[in-house]
DNA sequence: AATTAATACCACCTTAAGATAGTATTAAAT
DNA sequence: ATTTAATACTATCTTAAGGTGGTATTAATT
């Protein structure tokens, strides 16, 4: 029950970017020294959720991503559903295609309150909602 | 948002031995059959299974597993805690090592709700209350 | 025009989970 | 005693995620 490395890494690079004024760029360089992030694994990174449109890239010397839209119009939802599709779909928790009420898994009944819960969580925490502080180790 | 692959066929494969009477021996090659798991994968986790005691092995020609306690003493966290033992602990979300009240990590106040559900559902759940229809594919 | 500092791309290395193969051990049945 | 059918053990293969390295491209500065 974690989030994978990858999106881990993206929900932080974003809540510290979203922490500064509108408009900031930010090189990657920079962001992964300050995130103790790797900085090759970390620009691609930046170039997926650059290309989902979270963020702007800016080539060139004095380039840098910025974000695309207000911290208040990114969910973490719309972070996560960049490297992992599946979670906006109701996937079963034993791994069992379709699991719905018609074919429920032996969870189904368990697992469908919580997993609710998680989604409106996910989807109404935005990166303006989120505790800047603690981002790294 | 998934359990990995071990823990869904241990999950199973327990719900299936939980459906028939108290103290039914189960060998694991029908079960692999049954379930639709591979046979020696499936060896392997019984063998863990049961130095967890969560099931009892009984070598020889007349062998095979059956239930270490009652369905009603066998919860979803103690099987899943077999595989994984971190899901027992208050793991961070985001991957960063200590999150607790005093070093929050920028989902902890969201999570921790959501957080709390699951490991309850997790630890009321037992083999005696799931569906054990659907086990497989 | 050359240099520099940034992102973009492509190929590869590493690690752990998932899965397979072969053999050893156990114990009932013959 | 031998055979047989079960679990137990050890080593290896496969795959995908995580991570690294090298080079290309872009665009401001000099």
């Amino acid at each position: 029950m974690q989030l994978n490395n990858t999106v881990q890494y993206a929900i932080r690079v974003l809540s510290y970017m979203s922490a500064g004024e509108e408009e900031t760029l930010y090189n990657v360089k920079a962001l992964s020294e300050e995130l103790e992030i790797s900085y090759k694994f970390l620009t691609k990174i930046m170039t997926v959720l650059s290309k989902a449109d979270l963020i702007v890239s800016i080539r060139g010397r004095v380039g840098g991503f910025k974000l695309a839209k207000k911290p208040s119009q990114i969910a973490l939802i719309d972070i996560i559903s960049v490297f992992d599709p599946n979670i906006k779909e109701d996937i079963c928790l034993l791994g069992l295609g379709e699991c719905d009420s018609a074919h429920k898994c032996a969870l189904h009944d368990q697992w469908i309150k919580p997993k609710a819960d998680i989604q409106k969580m996910l989807e109404e925490t935005t990166l303006d909602g989120i505790d800047k502080n603690n981002l790294k180790f």
